[in-house]
DNA sequence: GTAATTTGACCGTC
DNA sequence: GACGGTCAAATTAC
């Protein structure tokens, strides 16, 4: 067993080394005279090592948690935005299921086929967060004892349509009215707020690579050292918040934010993000729907990044395996901190 | 006319 | 019985 896991351990730290030379390479390609094909290609190289690696640290967890159903350490959470993130991970239960059997582990999941999680949003008016890059209509409205705002429930759009049956809870917080609290719960399946998704992630990313432009073209005018995070990406150049927070999402499968994270927080210039303490910092930045659209790329995409490890590299719109198969992961807001040392103890 | 929102009622859980 | 979540009829907006 010790074997296997000294094992496993080498095969994580080898693919996160590889993406990151793979992120300092594609680092030095970009840029005026970048070629679009070795950009794909790296990130393509990049994706891939952090797959492997999600996978790895998939299984091992998915061997912790059927191994020793007590255990408090390990996987235990993963710090963003200042919310409590624990990973009461369906995607494990899911595919622990598939692999082991259901046999073996007869436990019955609470929360079938759902996911959720809990963002906070600076919203910029007085109504409630808007466009996240999917249709949602408003189903019921209450006032929640101990809040002094209601709280509004919305469903997706398509739920009669196509069958999403994904669900948001919007509130705004206790103590400033000017912050909403969403919780998501359940998974878009459908076609077309993933098309919107796209859209919207194409517009992003052409409104940053002509932005990326000027970029270099003031660096090479003013010389100025871009290294200093996004804050001063803000500060010096008025970037947006959208561009702030997709400082990089040239691939047509944009990598969430804690990939992103783990990521860039070992390359040096331009793009790295501040990590750990100067995370939440960053996220601050993040308002409106992109914020939204950040927690909804964590979760959705950890749902691909699985589904496509058992299936092909497909697209994330026509998973074969449908609603039956839920690889999506079960948030709750809870500060989240992953030590991957202890993770292999 | 259609779609979205509002709001009181209902239901399940604790 | 209190509370949170959902339903569905009525209302409003486009």
């Amino acid at each position: 067993m010790e074997k296997v896991q000294a094992l496993e351990k080498k095969k994580l730290i080898n693919e996160l080394t590889q993406g990151r030379e793979f992120v300092n390479q594609l680092k030095k390609q970009i840029g005026p005279l970048a070629s679009p094909e070795e950009c794909d290609l790296l990130l393509g190289k990049i994706l891939s090592s952090l797959e492997k690696s999600l996978s790895i640290l998939n299984l091992k967890a998915l061997l912790l948690e059927g191994g020793n159903a007590n255990s408090t350490s390990s996987c235990s959470s993963i710090s963003f935005l200042g919310n409590n993130i624990s990973p009461k991970s369906e995607v494990l239960d899911s595919t622990k299921d598939q692999m082991v059997g259901k046999n073996v582990f007869t436990k019955k999941r609470k929360t079938p086929h759902q996911w959720s999680k809990q963002v906070s949003i600076c919203g910029t008016g007085l109504e409630s967060p808007h466009d996240d890059g999917y249709s949602w209509r408003k189903y019921g409205q209450k006032d929640i004892l101990g809040s002094i705002h209601p709280r509004a429930y919305y469903r997706c759009t398509h739920r009669n349509t196509q069958g999403c049956l994904a669900t948001k809870q919007v509130q705004r917080s206790v103590g400033n009215s000017s912050i909403f609290e969403v919780t998501y719960k359940g998974r878009h399946s459908c076609k077309i707020a993933q098309s919107e998704i796209f859209s919207l992630e194409n517009q992003k990313r052409q409104k940053h690579n002509k932005k990326q432009e000027l970029v270099y073209q003031r660096q090479e005018q003013e010389m100025v050292i871009f290294n200093s995070g996004p804050n001063h990406k803000v500060e010096n150049f008025s970037l947006t918040k959208e561009e702030v927070f997709t400082p990089f999402s040239f691939s047509p499968t944009p990598l969430n934010p804690i990939e992103e994270t783990q990521y860039f927080s070992n390359s040096m210039t331009p793009f790295s993000l501040p990590i750990t303490s100067e995370l939440p910092t960053y996220m601050s930045l993040l308002t409106d729907h992109n914020e939204q659209f950040a927690m909804e790329n964590i979760l959705q995409s950890s749902d691909s990044d699985v589904t496509e490890l058992i299936s092909t590299p497909t697209s994330i719109s026509n998973s074969p395996f449908g609603g039956d198969w839920d690889f999506s992961m079960d948030f709750e807001p809870s500060t989240v901190t992953f030590d991957i040392e202890e993770f292999f103890k």
